[in-house]
DNA sequence: GATGAATGAGGATTCATTCAT
DNA sequence: TATGAATGAATCCTCATTCAT
């Protein structure tokens, strides 16, 4: 985590910075990125980023956590309290959430995404125990847990396959749309047409069809 | 493409330098395969590389070509001919295919998938603009082509999207599996199982139930 | 020389800051003594270490005199005035003060030390031009040079010599005790039997021996 | 240990190299050693240093060896067999041959004392770790052990202190001359004068005088 | 007086690529 | 054809010092 100095910058500053990291960890990934090029990019000292940062290493973390936090917060605008909501709502709020993240934050979108490909285990693990993020991952299991129990999906579907399925199609999804419309906004009607896409694709490939 | 220098070295010293490129890029990823562990691991001179290969992207797009024309023979393995084949049929042989090259060939896999994460444009277009690469593709379209021509699919699944989602999905299950038996072998009635379950996720969401 | 605003500050803090300025000399020499640590440990601001001193040197110069003033004091006070002393008596009380020194100022100590081996002849000489210091050079000149008069050391035997010889002699086996008892106490027979071998091996070696 | 490259490199280049290094080390000691400064000084690039050594640390070990073989040769010169001979004259051989070797390697000298003087452990043991540096530990440790047997010296003193006092005194007359005639040659004359000092300093002192 | 953010040159080390042999 | 030494820009990171507040 940033250093006390980090967050005694004015605000302003903090974000320079953070969207220059954000930029270079989109662009090159957590294995590429450069101090060099961030610091360029933020118009600061290379000394500067070591009295704000312990090390690259922590930037990083830093980054997931703000990743983490701002789709969780994304998904719950759309659903607080899964407790009484059905499966498919769920999964609904979580596309939406997710779609509106990704498309909204296409860096943020593009860190999280280095961030489930990466290879190395010990920067993997320093970044997701962060708390936010386990927050989310707390939140999706609990209500995927129930509708396990409930007998709602497939045999064989278990909680950490249903977060690699869920996690994949809708990167899938979003690629194909910003690929489609590079710079484009996209409007709310289309969005919740993708939406529905991705609830389909993954609802009903592995929901149960009721009898 | 490897210069004729590559071509004309015996069959086994090609296979060697061909593994040892394999396996620094199924460990370090396109973006971190380094010159000088490959020339180490294949026993060469650095110089050597250099007239067998344009440069390390050169030796890429070789890697490229050679894992496109492997999964290929896996999937054309399981079936040749999709023109007289149902949706269901093909999706299979494909799933069962892929599967199987991707148990078969974890670092011919890796590799792959590491082509399918890249962020790099240039080097990403110049993999994939090999010609083996694109057969698959081609044969792919074909027939998803004349699934949507026939209705068998919902509105809005292009082909594109159902190869992106087909990708990822199974590399969902397959990164599912290998973390569940990360040195244990398959039998062959649970990759069965797992290939009913990829058909069934990527088909039961994308088809339209028939009346 | 320390700035007005140093010696402006409470007592206390003053020792603070020397303290922590000790440790880190004792433990990572001159030459690789880090301000950030130094205000780290007395828990100053960087900006006031630049107030309270002209710069690096200029502590090392400060610590140094201390460190000069201390050990003289320490030799004076097993001897006070050399003049109706024999050689012997002298060297005893040299050796005395010194060890007592050495053990029980174990930083100080080392700090001597660090000067004693530095490489560095700009800095060396600002430290040792420092005036205590040569305080206790002229004590010892002043009685070596006496038992140079009265052929009481061999020919060829210069004070510069001498004093060399009694440092490093000196060195020798106060390194070779904390050697011995890293962290344990050294009781009052254990000090004069080892004072008694210092005076034994510089005496003996270059006193003339009585006819 | 210097990799293969650099002993492939012609004796001349590899001189120079050495040089480069021993005069930096010589002038800054190991733990101010700098690569940039060494490259420069040799006319080699960055990237050639690190072909030749693994790491400073590589090279520091490899220094240390050949002061260390250097100074054991210029003993040898003087004394090979120990085993017929008495303490003094194997005390006189080792200073001979010491203050030869001070004198007339400047450099590699001073690389010794400060290997002597060196805090970091891990790279001491490193560099103490190399071969011929024991040899000549193994050498003096078996001569004075037979005189600690033989009752030769005075209680209390082991081959350890003996080593360390050694070493010291050593040093000390050594530092003395080349301060005193910082560029100008020694005849041999006043080279075994000074041994004859060197050897009275330490045997008279701690030699149990015969009855 | 006190603070601590800003600086930037300098530290070691890596690596793809070239080129003389 | 094969070699492997040479290169130097790029990597991350440290640190004494300054200066605006």
């Amino acid at each position: 985590m940033p250093k006390e100095t980090f967050f005694n910058l004015k605000e302003e500053k903090q974000q320079h910075i953070k969207r220059a990291a954000l930029r270079e960890i989109a662009a090159h990934g957590y294995d590429n990125a450069s101090v060099t090029r961030i610091v360029k990019n933020a118009g600061i000292a290379t000394g500067s980023f070591y009295q704000y940062f312990e090390d690259l290493d922590d930037l990083f973390v830093f980054i997931g956590m703000e990743a983490g936090r701002l789709k969780t917060a994304y998904i719950q605008r759309e659903i607080k309290d899964t407790s009484h909501l059905d499966l498919e709502s769920c999964i609904r709020a979580m596309y939406l959430g997710g779609l509106r993240f990704g498309l909204e934050n296409e860096e943020y979108y593009l860190c999280a995404q280095h961030l489930l490909q990466m290879k190395n285990p010990m920067l993997l693990n320093k970044i997701l125990a962060s708390a936010e993020k386990s927050e989310m991952a707390m939140w999706l299991y609990q209500f995927v847990g129930r509708a396990i129990a409930n007998g709602e999906l497939y045999e064989g579907i278990t909680p950490e396959l249903f977060f690699k399925l869920l996690v994949s199609i809708n990167t899938a999804i979003i690629e194909y749309l910003i690929a489609l419309k590079p710079n484009g906004a996209m409007d709310q009607e289309m969005l919740e047409t993708l939406c529905e896409l991705g609830v389909q694709v993954i609802l009903h490939g592995i929901g149960k069809p009721k009898p």
